[in-house]
Parts: structure tokens; C-alpha cells; sequence
DNA sequence: CACGAGACCTGTTCGC
DNA sequence: TGCGAACAGGTCTCGT
């Protein structure tokens, strides 16, 4: 599920509900959702911590605590819902914090991809992660260099969180559409003007779909919207929005992709 | 360095 | 209707 837009939504929801309580408790359910330290450890050193601040770096959630930061990463299937109170469990419930303020956080984790992490150090965890799409530090200049910094297919470049943090499939495949940018284009062959279109396709994007809370599709994931504005995602065969050609869906990078084949002609055919 | 395959997991949808 | 295959928002590791 959750690229870039979903967590930013998420991260936001959290702060205004769990800003400044203590984690009186943790309940790990299933052991391996705790990357570091071990869960007993993280159970134990977790304990009274404050949560100070709430951040996101990529698809990571940050909790500045006490004295460590707790790092989520939501994967395919995660999400982090605030309770009022300790009601029902879900079966998919893996990890559940109980705050002083009577509230619950629980990281519901249907397929159990996800990972959290406490450390001093929160560095060692998103410190190989790309620029974040939205800094200062990320010019449609450094953007350019980098692409032809890397002699890679474009789509599987803008899925490497150490090239470019956040996107994931839907922003990618919905950034290179609104760029007109075939998914197989190798990235050093990118032109100027291309690499600022692209530049611009992907704020843009993700921009509205920060707007819209996220998209939701199937069971994962509630409360966004920006499902309804997908342009090429999971509309294979449909009309394309700009010139009527079918989307066509492919396997690029062992990942399903959806392009208009008009609109994103791949260059020299 | 670039890329593909296989893992890690569960649930839903598709095809025969 | 039933059942296995295919597929799903992500990322890591290994082999070529």
C-alpha cells in the first residue's frame, strides 16, 4: 500500500492524535515485525518513552521519542490505526502500544512485510534512502544529473528509494504518464527538457495525491481518495484520458506497469 | 553495474 | 461450485 501521499497522511493523522503521550506498553504479536532490537528488547527499552515529534522520511513514519526514534515502514500491506481506548483486536493487529492517555496504536500488518525499528541512530535505518521529492535539495538540475548518472529502464530507477525517495508503483506509473515518458526509457537518455517534465510530473502527483489522504484500493488501507484520479493505474484497457488509445499493462522490473503506448512512446519505437 | 528470480506473507480475484 | 494459479501499494538477497 502506503507510498509517499499514504504515509504523509498517516503521519499527519498520527501527530494530531498521539503527539506528546507516553508508551506505557507494547504488545508484539508477531515477533518478526520487530527489525531492531530483538522484541523483547524493544518491549522493554520502548517503555515510558514520550513521543516528542512525528515525522516522515520516505515511506518511513518517524516518533522522536525520549530517548530513541521509532521507525515504521508500512510495506505492502501496513497501517497504523489510533484507538480511543483498548477495544477489539484485529487478527492482523501485530504490534500494539498502549499510551498513558488511555489510547492504543496498533500496527495492523495483513501480509507482515512490515518493519519497525528503535535506535538512537535513526541514520543506520533511513540513511541510504534518496532526496526527498519535495526538498529544496532536489532541482530539476541534480535530478537530471542523476538520471544520467544511472544507465537504467526509468521506472525501476524511480522505484529505487536510494535514487529518489517515496514513490512506489501507482506514483511512478501515474508520474511518467503525466511526463508522456515510456516506463522502459533508459534514464542517461532522458534529454533536459524531458528530465524537467518528469521533474515536475512527479510533485505534481504526489502532490495530489497528498491532497486526496492517499488512494485506497481493495481492503488496505481507508480514507483516501486519490484512487479516483488514477489516469493509467489499474485502468488497463480503458481509454486513455488523453487520447482514447487502450492502457496497456506490462511487467517492467517484475512489477505490473500501465502506460498509454501513444502518450509514452518508448524512443526509436 | 544492471537485472531477473526467489523470499517474505495473506487475501482476493481469475481461469478452467 | 471448486480449486489452484496469479496477483497485490515493498524491499532484500543472491546469482548471472
Amino acid at each position: 500500500m502506503p507510498e509517499l501521499p499514504e504515509v504523509e497522511t498517516i503521519t499527519n493523522r498520527l501527530r494530531v492524535q498521539v503527539l506528546n503521550a507516553s508508551i506505557r506498553d507494547c504488545d508484539v504479536r508477531w515477533r518478526k515485525s520487530v527489525a531492531t532490537p530483538n522484541a523483547d528488547q524493544f518491549i522493554h527499552q520502548i517503555k515510558d518513552q514520550r513521543i516528542l515529534s512525528l515525522s516522515r522520511r520516505g515511506k518511513f513514519i518517524l516518533f522522536q521519542l525520549t530517548y530513541d526514534v521509532l521507525l515504521i515502514h508500512l510495506r505492502m500491506s501496513g497501517d497504523l490505526l489510533v484507538d480511543p481506548e483498548t477495544n477489539s483486536i484485529d487478527k492482523h493487529d501485530q504490534i500494539i502500544f498502549t499510551l498513558d492517555t488511555g489510547q492504543v496504536i496498533k500496527f495492523n500488518d495483513t501480509r507482515k512485510f512490515g518493519r519497525v525499528w528503535l535506535t538512537d541512530d535513526p541514520e543506520s535505518v533511513v540513511g541510504k534512502l534518496g532526496p526527498e521529492p519535495f526538498s529544496e535539495a532536489f532541482t530539476p538540475a541534480i535530478f537530471f544529473d542523476a538520471l544520467h548518472g544511472k544507465h537504467r529502464q526509468i521506472k525501476p530507477l524511480l522505484l529505487d528509494q536510494s535514487f529518489l525517495a517515496g514513490l512506489g508503483n501507482i506514483y511512478t506509473d501515474e508520474s511518467l504518464f503525466d511526463a508522456g515518458i515510456s516506463p522502459r526509457t533508459i534514464s542517461a537518455d532522458i534529454n533536459a527538457p524531458t528530465s524537467e517534465r518528469l521533474h515536475a510530473s512527479i510533485r505534481k502527483v504526489l502532490l495530489k495525491g497528498i491532497e486526496n489522504n492517499g488512494a485506497s484500493i481493495d481492503w488496505v488501507y481507508k480514507g483516501g481518495g486519490f484512487q479516483n484520479h488514477f489516469r493509467v493505474y489499474q485502468r488497463t484497457g480503458q481509454p486513455c484520458l488523453n487520447c482514447g488509445t487502450p492502457i496497456q499493462k506490462t511487467v517492467i522490473g517484475q512489477r505490473g506497469t500501465h502506460y498509454c503506448p501513444n502518450c509514452q512512446p518508448f524512443p526509436g519505437g
